[in-house]
DNA sequence: CATATTTTTGTAAACGTTGCCAGAACGCAA
DNA sequence: TTGCGTTCTGGCAACGTTTACAAAAATATG
């Protein structure tokens, strides 16, 4: 290996002056700027990053933690953290956790460690180092933000949908094309945010005046499978649904595929609205009606509240709430209700 | 920050026997190892990683570069090589490049400055230092391993599949069903990989007695919606096709979304056949008949050569070829070809 | 040309670990 | 108690940078 040494050495120079040519090229002299280039060149001269970071207080690198990389969701926010660290001057990490505890306090670790400067968290768990200093009422031990999800009592800076109203939004638009009988796909009930979904269902509900029948509220785990299953189970019910509100598009989409099965159409027989507008569920089949989270808006957001927390500049606001929108396409029959209104 | 001195001080015993208390705590007699473990505690103290990796030859981290993220197929491969490193004991960065060299060199220079160890590279683009080397005709100038993609004349190690056998049996099976007309929509040129499946296409047609008509090859890149535009200029050719072969799942699905909008029926009309084997062609409407890709062997062999090329384990293939798997579903009308024939 | 001022350079001390080496403490036998 | 072999421990030099500070060189001023 190549260091800083060899080319004062071959530059005929200090390390020092290699250092400056390298961090401020004006202070040092062009003569000797050129030496130390040439050398650089020749050499092939790498700076060594571990020993940078040694001496240097801040690297400029932020981990991303997510639950799981191969969920759209979740990498079309990645996506937009990443654009927007690159521009700010940050390298991005992403670490997966597939919902283990013990790989999501390995990398909160590499916050503690130095490795990096901050953490970004997508999805529902959260490291144990944090939950611990949260209990106590302490600060937070590392620079942290939260995407997708706050925590009650946890006074930690997040940026978030109002996923009740959101909810709330899919049910009434169920209500607003004239179906009665609506039932619910929630995801696993230990995200806050699922609970909170669920709440936007009965509220919607109440307020219409509707009561959700018993085995009208069926839960999933936000995959595919579970949504296809828990529609089969909505299915044999004696009191059949004739809508569907699903916690995420990826269980609507399994959900949609079980009505087709078993020899019923959409929205005909049961309308479906899903949740989070993946890109695969515009060219699903019905394409699918859903409620839109402003996943570029909710990385940027992060990206620069973790950036202006690592720079001791003061948040504008703890707690952001972006806006949702209801996308309507054809799995929730708005198109033949206004055609048989007409 | 709390260092190791702090805690020496605090046990009352040298830094080194704080060090050994860490890596090899049966060296250190257990009166002395217990002060210093109540220390760490008492002070939350954790290691500075950075400063371990200055002294350390290797850190157990490689990189993995994407060139998308949210790319379903990448996604997939990147969770089974977590799933090795973690059994392994590597930690695992992930980088996207979303097709930017220059973000490509910047990982690529997170293992020559020593923040990793390796790299695993998806998908088609190399770093330039890589280039470089490779056109001297110099060996690899990092510790590097390709999965999906090889390069001739790239004396690298690679795991892949054959993709020119693949597209020749996804366009095979669309002659048995029956078909003659068959169009092709390809992925971008640049990729070797992609001129790789239409040569497979074009072998299975010559092979068949088939002459592909003037625009019947179409080129997408890759997206969902390019594959719904060449479809859309497949349905306006004055000879149509009867069936489709695609270079990946996502330009199927949005091949069919635009021949079901323009009133046709898959597979009566069209036959479609995809390639990847994405989890959402076999919910889509109808399934797609796909090439699966072993991506969970892809990625576990791609792990495991990093693995043992950084501990110089002689590596007993340079390149490691996978087999693929023709998945028969609805979309290629395999079934309806069987009802008839009885 | 001497002196004062500014600019450029080099020396050396960090940064927080690890691990070699020498020396201290211990255990045991005589 | 002494001597000897083992086991533990502590001091200190790395690892490759950056940067404060002092020293040297260049430039300006009279």
């Amino acid at each position: 290996m190549v260091t800083i040494r060899d080319i004062a050495k071959r530059a005929g120079v200090s390390v020092a002056t290699v250092s400056r040519t390298l961090r401020e090229p004006e202070a040092v002299r062009p003569a000797k700027r050129d030496a130390v280039n040439q050398a650089i060149e020749e050499m092939k001269y790498v700076p060594n990053a571990i020993a940078q970071q040694l001496r240097r207080p801040r690297h400029e690198a932020i981990i991303v933690i997510v639950p799981e990389i191969a969920n759209p969701f979740f990498s079309e926010i990645v996506q937009s953290i990443e654009n927007v660290a690159h521009e700010l001057g940050y390298r991005v990490l992403i670490g997966e956790t597939q919902g283990k505890q013990e790989r999501l306090d390995y990398y909160a670790e590499m916050v503690t460690s130095r490795v990096a400067d901050g953490l970004i968290l997508l999805g529902s768990l959260l490291p144990s180092v944090v939950r611990a200093t949260v209990k106590a009422g302490k600060p937070l031990p590392m620079p942290l933000v939260l995407a997708c999800e706050s925590y009650a009592g946890l006074n930690c800076p997040h940026v978030v949908i109002d996923n009740v109203a959101a909810a709330k939004l899919a049910v009434q638009h169920l209500i607003e094309v004239g179906r009665k009988k609506i039932a619910t796909i929630t995801g696993p009930m230990v995200n806050s945010l699922c609970a909170d979904r669920l709440r936007g269902y009965h509220s919607a509900m109440v307020e219409a005046g509707l009561t959700p029948e018993a085995g009208w509220i069926v839960d999933g785990d936000f995959s595919i499978e579970s949504g296809h299953s828990a529609m089969l189970r909505l299915l044999e019910l004696e009191s059949r649904p004739d809508a569907v509100f699903c916690a995420n598009d990826e269980m609507a989409i399994g959900a949609q595929q079980a009505i087709q099965e078993k020899g019923l159409t959409i929205p005909g027989d049961m309308a479906i609205v899903g949740f989070d507008d993946l890109r695969f569920g515009a060219y699903a089949s019905p394409p699918l009606t859903t409620i839109r989270q402003p996943t570029n808006e909710l990385g940027e957001t992060a990206m620069r509240m973790i950036d202006a927390m690592l720079h001791d500049k003061p948040l504008t606001e703890q707690s952001v709430v972006l806006a949702h929108q209801l996308i309507v396409r054809r799995s929730s029959g708005a198109q033949e209700r206004l055609a048989s209104n007409k």
